[in-house]
DNA sequence: AGACTATATGCACATTTTCGCATATAGTGT
DNA sequence: ACACTATATGCGAAAATGTGCATATAGTCT
């Protein structure tokens, strides 16, 4: 139970849903995750981590970069419902094509560069 | 975008799921609520506002009572897909049974009589 | 080692959420 | 109209949440 409402609470606050929109799209490190939001690198971070806590998003270290990604398999029972469902949502939404727009734009730079 | 958070943010509350699994179960007015989750009526109440709010459920007149049960249909795509997720989740959980215990007992008495 | 980089995190603060209490609202029945 | 009932809701308090700022941590490179 504990873990159902971690799982729903994860979605149900914009940014995280705006992150893993992005991250459907293709893998990124933080610093991707911040330009596409056009966010500050701590709320990307901290943002991130709440979706990995949930089990949404694994995360492997490439060099400085912490590189997140859609946790496509051991993904416990429920999440993989929920990703599905979000992959089929927001299609047409503003905001998510912008992220989008500006995630194929972005790279892998750093906050130093970006100073948001 | 607003609108599946609203979803998703309804979601995010273990109350709010108890109440989903029992209307699971059948209709109930808010008395029953309050019997099964053994909880204060302006929490039920409230609750099942939310919930209303969010589009997963439905609420009738009887009377004095009002009645709420799973909106079947009507449901706004998302909610149909998570209404699924959460019919598979929790079936074992302990607090789960319980509520089903308390709701097999609960007859619609009114808060009155139940005093929480 | 030291300088530099990307990311994580402690802290403070503002905002939001949840809930109980008391009361308002709406319907029933005399 | 009046008494009574079930449910909704305004208000206040406590707790949880989201974020920016500054700093800590961890890795790279010379």
């Amino acid at each position: 139970m504990r873990e159902l409402v971690k799982v729903f609470r994860a979605l149900s606050d914009e940014t995280r849903i705006r992150i893993l929109k992005v991250l459907l799209e293709r893998e990124c490190c933080v610093c991707e995750i911040m330009q596409a939001l056009d966010i500050s690198q701590s709320r990307a971070s901290r943002n991130l981590g709440i979706l990995e806590g949930a089990g949404f998003v694994k995360s492997r270290r490439e060099g400085l970069w912490m590189v997140y990604a859609i946790d496509e398999q051991a993904m416990n029972s429920y999440v993989a419902a929920l990703i599905e469902v979000l992959r089929g949502s927001l299609v047409n939404e503003e905001i998510i094509l912008w992220d989008r727009e500006r995630l194929s734009r972005a790279m892998r730079v750093g906050p130093r560069a970006i100073r948001k």
